[in-house]
DNA sequence: TAATTTTGGTTTATATTATAAACTACTTTA
DNA sequence: TAAAGTAGTTTATAATATAAACCAAAATTA
């Protein structure tokens, strides 16, 4: 009946994340920052365990002289991302 | 843009135990147990932390000769549920 | 130009959570 | 009466989330 939900996905600030990924596909740090609120520490955890799951792929390059962090979701991520969405609605639908 | 999840509803087992509870209204803790798959010790601390919270009613009984612990929601576990339910949305939309 | 602040992060320490394992208390069955 | 089953609770541990502290370079200011 309750579908495991993918604990990677299921954390406020990792879904927020991923989220915002799925829509734009490429997202500087500061940017994912500004939107979930984050604190720069937390972001930079989240943003690993992302990458070290599969469902990102983080770039570091220089822009203006300073260290730019791009984040860009992967195949793997979306399809995570739309399982989670699937199994959550289990919970959110009430039951007969 | 993102809003706070409620961290007591933000738990796979809490939420599946709420989802039961908005539409049964009364349900024993071994049924609970059947339909979430969940350990009786994960459950029964689940099921205290919800009380605590206010979300859910605990009583005592036996029935034949066995203790019976019986779940219902309150109202305030009820608007806990819809606005976690409101608050999810944004997440799992798609952003423009 | 030396000190201070700002930017863009990472690392580490801690508090909170989730969970399983161990335990309790009682009942039923063999 | 010993063993197994029911219905839980308590406790110990592992995993998570998060903030605080830290780092390095660039920019600003004095």
């Amino acid at each position: 009946m309750f579908k495991e939900l993918d604990p990677i996905l299921h954390s406020q600030l990792r879904l927020a994340i991923v989220s915002l990924l799925v829509s734009v596909k490429e997202a500087e740090f500061t940017f994912l920052k500004e939107k979930t609120n984050a604190t720069a520490g937390n972001l930079s955890v989240q943003l690993q365990k992302l990458k070290d799951a599969g469902y990102i792929e983080i770039e570091k390059k220089f822009k203006d002289n300073y260290p730019q962090t791009i984040c860009k979701i992967t195949p793997q991520g979306i399809q995570a991302f739309e399982t989670y969405f699937k199994n959550i609605q289990e919970y959110l639908k009430p039951k007969k």
